[in-house]
DNA sequence: ATAAACCTTAGACCTTGATCTAGAGTCAAG
DNA sequence: CTTGACTCTAGATCAAGGTCTAAGGTTTAT
């Protein structure tokens, strides 16, 4: 842990992996036994041994899912990546394909925000029901959340 | 919640509510369960027995889940229409809690948009993976698979 | 040298949001 | 009146993405 600037054995135990990437133990095994990452080393106890590039893939993971990428489909990217050529455009594709489903889904909640918004300002906060806005969307029309 | 001086009680079937909106009938049923739809009059031989507003109300829960608000956030928004009795006052405080929710939600999806989009263009989309910044956390290292 | 803290496995369990099954009753058309 | 489609209930099952337990073995700090 001292001087240990060099480059590849840093020898992690998965307790030290899992603080530093900031997930659970219970969860690297789980990507591991679901093939997101690779079978570690393990040392002459079985415990595994990670190096930097597994915290690196680990990240890669978690920010993968934290763009709205299912498991599956990171397990998809990491086999492109194998693909020293044509990987990347597909990866690319993917991560385009993701890219319209998260703006479509903005442009929906946007639009449900301003017709929210818009009740919530004409609507006068007392008075009968009957004159409230939001509850006339949500109970009879269509066109609220 | 629903009752209305709305048109006739037209009585539907599960069959035929499920078949209207679209959803299965188990998810009808899943629905009442769960405290989604409120539990329906019963003919005499203890078939559900829906109207129109059961149908609308139905319709809202699915587009709310289509827009990524879970159940128990339906549920909750459902309970702005039960809650006529204590005014409109309620009514419309709710709807403001439920805009802010809404607001931080698009905030969010925005954030991860433009994390995805920048990496996407930052990639040639061809080439070795070194030079695609999707994979790049990745491959950092040569020992990629 | 002993306790605390960590690691191992297999396998059970959890939450969400449904979906399916079995065994039974009901309804509508011919 | 029979047949096939429909509905009922309770409970099992599914899929994703973990989380936890039991019953150990290993390391490390005091």
């Amino acid at each position: 842990m001292l001087a240990c600037m060099n480059t590849a054995q840093a020898s992690l135990t998965i307790g030290a992996v899992a603080k530093r990437v900031g997930v659970a133990i219970d969860t690297i095994r789980y990507y591991e036994r679901e093939g997101l990452l690779p079978e570690p080393l393990r040392r002459a106890s079985g415990y595994r041994s990670y190096d930097e590039g597994a915290v690196r893939q680990l990240r890669f993971i978690r920010r993968a899912k934290d763009l709205g990428f299912t498991l599956e489909e990171i397990r998809d990217l990491l086999a492109l990546s194998a693909d020293r050529h044509r990987g990347v455009k597909a990866v690319k594709q993917r991560a385009q394909q993701r890219l319209a489903v998260i703006e479509e889904r903005i442009a929906e909640l946007t639009r449900v925000r301003d017709g929210l918004a818009q009740m919530i300002e004409s609507c006068p906060g007392h008075g009968s029901p009957e004159q409230c806005p939001i509850l006339r969307a949500l109970v009879a029309d269509e066109s609220a959340v």
